[in-house]
RNA sequence: GCCCCGGUAGCUCAGUGGAUAGAGCACUCGCCUCCUAAGCGAGGGGUCGCAGGUUCAACUCCUGCCCGGGGCACCA
């Protein structure tokens, strides 16, 4: 809310209030005072739709009502117009130095300015990515963490204390099938000969664990084909079931190393491609406060805890062998298994167990950032932390749609290198960190993303990014002038004269320049950085044209710090914004 | 069958119930003896998937349908 908004606001409360009992109601609802800034000029600066929304109530045209607003108003010498315009809208001018305040306002500000406590200290677990470390990230990782990352960014911008969380699931089925891929991997460097599983993971980043292994162990852990692979099940090739046939190469392996060897193949496994994926994501600029391991859950107890709570509020029952969770009293399709017939708790247990244990570190708001395709489960955890105890609402679920690389023109969804799916890595390299983290963000998280390498990797005006960095650089690039043509900024001179800042160019650059604040809210609260991408391309635009209409550096003192006090106002505000996006601000392009 | 997301200009997409639905790209035409032309300006382009409904006002909310993507495990 910037300050223009709430004087307005003040205003029109006044004006009703002076109204109420005679031509509206004596209970005036305010809720109906809504002021928006308008899209064209001609109607104003701001304009308010209260008089449609009050005139049933008081029984008069719109336009009649609107007009009497209007005459109730008390004098403001911010406002230098109020018209009644279109169906019954009150339009209202800003009086031009009242606009041009908000550039004494950014230099005072500097890095704050846009932030806002609108989250009042509420905390907020904005847990995001969270992939398999069964391998490295691909190109969707790369969004989820841009995305994540930036609502983060915004959430904090909006005051919010945010705790930034990735949950690695390391005890499950694909870290089993992770220990078994390394050991046959390690087995060929040992010379052993045998047909890979169809079902292990045959990226190249194994056969470089299997070899750190083969130089840790030594030969220690070789076993012969013969006895890894007698007596196994038909693998899929063969018409087996391509499952059942890594399970038993699993059970076998552990049975042939025993279990503390086979555990330290694991554990070896897991280590290198988490340290992978915690070295890309910082390389990109995506950190974590924590990193939460699956297993550290059944290690505390937290699972034990969560279907503790469960039974106590008598949601679980018994059914075939296994502990059903009742989810369908809660609105989920149907009931979920939390303990299986065999005695093994399910992924939804440690599920359920980890969101309980977010609301007990005293978190507000849990928001997982997930693949579209997990959207099934929302519902299902929901039902959990409600059976709990626990407030539905406080989990929020944003579902990250589909990447599609396009070079070219031409879907480019594997790598000509490898031959594999393109990595996060990859795309950074050849695209670069900054065209990555914004071009990740411009659309909506519910939007399917082309992603379109060609124009990321572009040096030409086509690319947004660009754009916006080169205004942060042609800002930079006057100062640099200005020092080689004799002058320095001078802020009282600069900020004692902000009234000069009248031509239309200059009044589109300040209104931009108020709309930040409005938009830092606007996305926090919807969770949208693309809102923001949008608003910083339109403040480029506006800087941009400027730049082409006027001269900054010009000799009179009074005119010229003025206008720097602008243009560097500009180059905060698209600095703050950029910064928010994980992208940086470049000062030569 | 049920659930989620999308359908807006040739293409990619914005659009908190408000005024003549916007931007970028593409296309056409202009602008550097002047702070970076990675820039600026002008122009053509639309039954907002379809049909009802609510409202002073619907791209926006509700219902139904059509098309596209995804999901519906004692996997993780």
């Amino acid at each position: 809310m910037t300050a223009l908004k709430q004087e307005l606001e003040q205003l029109l409360h006044e004006a009703l209030t002076r109204l109420a009992g005679t031509l509206l109601p004596a209970e005036v609802d305010l809720k109906s005072i809504v002021i928006e800034r308008t899209r064209d000029a001609a109607n104003g600066d701001f304009a308010t739709n209260v008089a449609m929304r009050l005139a049933k109530a008081s029984g008069l045209k719109p336009r009649d009502l609107a007009q009497a607003i209007v005459e109730a108003l008390p004098q403001s010498p911010q406002v230098v117009r109020v018209e009644v315009a279109g169906a019954g809208f009150i339009n209202f001018f800003i009086a031009g130095d009242a606009q041009a305040q908000v550039v004494r306002q950014i230099h005072e500000l500097g890095d704050a300015f846009g932030r806002n406590a609108s989250g009042a200290d509420k905390k907020a677990l904005v847990e995001f990515v969270s992939s398999n470390p069964t391998g490295p990230l691909h190109v969707g990782h790369g969004r989820h963490g841009a995305f994540g990352a930036s609502v983060a960014n915004l959430l904090a911008a909006n005051g919010w204390q945010v705790h930034r969380e990735y949950y690695i699931n390391d005890a499950g089925r694909q870290m089993e099938i992770l220990a078994a891929s390394i050991w046959l991997r390690y087995l060929e460097d040992c010379g052993e000969t045998f047909r890979f599983p169809a079902n292990g993971y045959k990226g190249d980043y194994i056969r470089e664990i299997a070899a750190e292994l083969l130089q840790m162990a030594g030969d220690t852990l070789q076993r012969s084909a013969g006895e890894v692979f007698g007596n196994l099940p038909p693998d899929e090739p063969e018409g087996g079931d391509k499952d059942a046939y890594i399970d038993a190469v699993i059970a076998r392996a552990r049975q042939l190393l025993g279990e503390m060897a086979y555990r330290s193949v694991l554990d070896l496994g897991l280590k290198a491609i988490l340290s992978d994926i915690e070295n890309d994501l910082a390389e990109f600029g995506v950190t974590f406060d924590r990193w939460y391991s699956e297993r550290s859950l059944a290690d505390n107890g937290a699972i034990d805890r969560a279907l503790q709570r469960l039974a106590q509020h008598n949601h679980v029952y018994e059914k075939d062998g296994a502990l059903w969770f009742r989810a369908t009293t809660f609105g989920d399709d149907k009931d979920r298994v939390v303990v299986r017939e065999n005695g093994v708790k399910t992924y939804f247990a440690s599920d359920i167990a980890y969101h309980l244990e977010k609301r007990e570190r005293g978190f507000d708001l849990l928001l997982d950032i997930l693949g579209s395709d997990h959207h099934g489960y929302v519902a299902r955890v929901r039902a959990g932390l409600e059976a709990m105890g626990e407030p539905g609402e406080a989990l929020e679920a944003l579902l990250v749609q589909f990447v599609t690389l396009f070079r070219d023109g031409e879907k480019a969804q594997m790598s000509t290198r490898s031959g594999e799916f393109i990595t996060l890595r990859e795309l950074r390299n050849e695209v670069g960190n900054d065209a990555c983290r914004f071009f990740y963000v411009m659309r909506g998280n519910d939007q399917h993303l082309d992603f379109d390498m060609t124009l990321a990797k572009s040096r030409t005006n086509d690319n947004p990014v660009y754009y916006i960095q080169y205004a942060h650089a042609r800002v930079a690039s006057v100062l640099r002038q200005l020092a080689s043509k004799g002058h320095a900024y001078d802020a009282n001179i600069g900020m004692a004269n902000l009234g000069l800042l009248n031509t239309p160019h200059e009044t589109a650059l300040l209104t931009q320049l108020a709309r930040y604040p409005e938009i830092i809210l606007l996305a926090g609260t919807h969770r949208a950085p693309h809102t923001l991408v949008h608003y910083l391309r339109e403040l480029a635009n506006a800087f941009h044209t400027y730049y082409n209409a006027e001269q900054f550096i010009v000799e009179d003192d009074a005119m010229r710090n003025a206008r720097l006090a602008l243009v560097m106002a500009t180059q905060q505000v698209v600095r703050n914004g950029l910064h928010l996006l994980g992208v940086s601000s470049p000062e030569t392009m």
